[in-house]
DNA sequence: CGAGATAGTGGGAGCGCTCCCATACGGCAG
DNA sequence: CTGCCGTATGGGAGCGCTCCCACTATCTCG
């Protein structure tokens, strides 16, 4: 065992086994073309020699790599250091485990920081040292998609483009999602609702500002995206709290807000309570995610909760499909979200 | 670019450049014995053609793999949920990309769960699949480390089983957190501090506990382990809420706590919330680790704050040093914690 | 001016595996 | 008994690379 002795080839495991090496990999490989004493012959040989085959070697040959990677742009990890982050990577561990059948993929994770290793990412793509690719988290303006569909290899996004994304993609029911929380608020008897969302150029905060926008035009107010009770932020604490502070002063008679993130909301009652403002007697507020600061804001937040861990098993799902059987359509999976309803509502 | 058109080998590339395969092996190795004219010819056929080297191939020869493996037992990646997790990832990461040479190393995550995965793991390890294996929050009784040892592979952990850990480790100054914490509450004028502490078998339970009592020794009170003032908890937040009734009932004179996690805290506001006890005027809290729930706790949480990136790094340039140069002595690495007072102390 | 060192180079061997073709071995129908 | 088919099997070829040895060309020094 010691990294100096050499490990056992397949050809040792032939040899104790009696047989030739073809049937060694027959059995390996899990093929019917093996006779039963065969079979038992190498499987007893392999446990002897404690022989575990070389992914370099059959690599080479079989031209497949059994690894995936999961690709995570770094402005998002950091927006996403909630469970998000954590929650995906669980999720798509779970899943892989779950299909590990005669080969187990392996994991890779990517961040991508800067110029310098998105080229890396490039290159590396290009040399095609994983079997498939999930992208966490795309922006609109994200190259990468566009270079997986040149490159013809297996990709789930999370999250999408636009709604014509081409790739197979899984994501939350962002309209569904806002839509409901906007609709609890109407339903707590709040007339002047307000917004936060994420920045324009992420197909999810259009989907939530849709959402919210589509629940007052259910209660016949109709709120364009230039409306004064909508307020732009980038998904972090700060940029929420300057968000609120903005709609105060724009529509100081506000009754609600909904937030697209929980991070956004816990800004949006730090700006709340400089203004005087009581949660939720004055204001009620409801985020999105149903992260972990939700629970541990003053007072807790009524938030949306998507189904991360799930979202992560989904496109593992979807890209294990598309890795057996190539060239098939791609697929596109929404999973429902839900309110859960707390003390800031 | 098609995956279907066979990728350049080396072979095109030589012949290309009009050289021999030795000669392109040794440019792209980066060998100083290659001519300037050859190098030159190399590089420019390398770019014509898009060459980039097939790992499998490499790998199948030199028995290097250029992978490195970051395991995560799964209970701790739950607790870790908080940014932790995602913060040593980021330092992981980071470090192995700004270390990438001629060849960058792939990060490989396992989450081990089950005790399927980890076999799963130990074959994998066993098979030599990664060059060297970064081994997150290790407990006592984990019997990963000694495989590791057994194996002679090259490892980090973060943190260790004891002060007798023979394999190299990164971990934060726990003892020295907790004196400074405790020292702070001191220095407040509080005199009865209670103290809850994660579960005993993992070493940096017992490093936070001692240093509490280094703390409160150097003020001529000695607390041993089984003092009243003393309880264990599980690092969750309903750990940190029966803890911190317990304490109540045996020591209802205690005027602070220190609480060796920031979500054991929280639960520990909870039950001082529900005895009615106010944070700090009646009780004050201190907690570990300055996870992103310390700011949003009402009242926001002084906190013990431990470089998680930075470990994360720390631990990166020790597996890179251990692969490079084999047989050297192990390395301990203790990063300095900083206390970060706010309004719960 | 010859011997020996030095720098660059080409290409054979071989890493451990899968693929596939040739072969062996038993039936079983004619 | 011969011919034929289906099922198992052995092992050659070859995947793309690095290692290393043999070789050439050039330089250095007594």
């Amino acid at each position: 065992m010691n990294s100096n002795e050499r490990r056992p080839t397949i050809e040792a495991v032939a040899a104790r086994a009696g047989v030739g090496r073809g049937t060694v990999s027959r059995v390996i490989n899990g093929s019917p073309k093996v006779s039963a004493r065969a079979r038992e012959a190498v499987e007893a040989a392999i446990q002897e020699l404690g022989y575990v085959p070389n992914r370099a070697a059959r690599s080479l040959v079989t031209s497949r790599t059994d690894a995936i990677a999961l690709v995570i742009p770094e402005p998002e990890s950091r927006l996403l250091a909630e469970p998000y982050f954590a929650d995906i990577i669980r999720g798509v561990s779970a899943e892989l485990s779950a299909n590990a059948g005669a080969v187990d993929l392996q994991l890779l994770l990517i961040l991508v920081r800067t110029e310098e290793e998105r080229k890396r990412l490039t290159n590396f793509l290009t040399a095609r040292r994983v079997d498939g690719v999930l992208l966490a988290a795309v922006h609109d303006r994200d190259p990468l998609p566009d270079l997986m569909e040149k490159l013809d290899m297996p990709t789930v996004l999370g999250g999408r483009r636009s709604d014509r994304e081409r790739l197979s993609h899984v994501q939350p029911d962002n309209a569904g999602g806002a839509e409901a929380a906007t609709t609890h608020l109407l339903e707590r008897g709040r007339r002047h609702i307000a917004t936060i969302t994420g920045p324009r150029e992420m197909e999810a905060s259009r989907s939530r500002l849709r959402g919210y926008q589509r629940a007052l035009a259910a209660y016949g107010t109709a709120v364009d995206d230039a409306s004064p009770l909508v307020a732009e932020a980038d998904f972090t604490e700060e940029g929420g709290r300057a968000a609120m502070a903005e709609l105060l002063a724009r529509q100081p008679g506000l009754d609600a807000v909904f937030a697209a993130s929980d991070v956004m909301a816990a800004g949006a009652l730090a700006a709340l309570r400089a203004a005087g403002r009581r949660v939720p007697e004055d204001v009620a507020v409801v985020g999105f995610d149903d992260s972990m600061i939700a629970r541990h804001t003053t007072p807790p937040l009524s938030s949306v909760r998507q189904p991360i861990e799930e979202m992560g098993r989904e496109m593992v799902r979807l890209l294990l499909d598309e890795i057996e059987e190539r060239g098939r359509s791609h697929r596109r999976v929404v999973l429902a979200t839900e309110l859960v309803a707390r003390e800031s509502s």
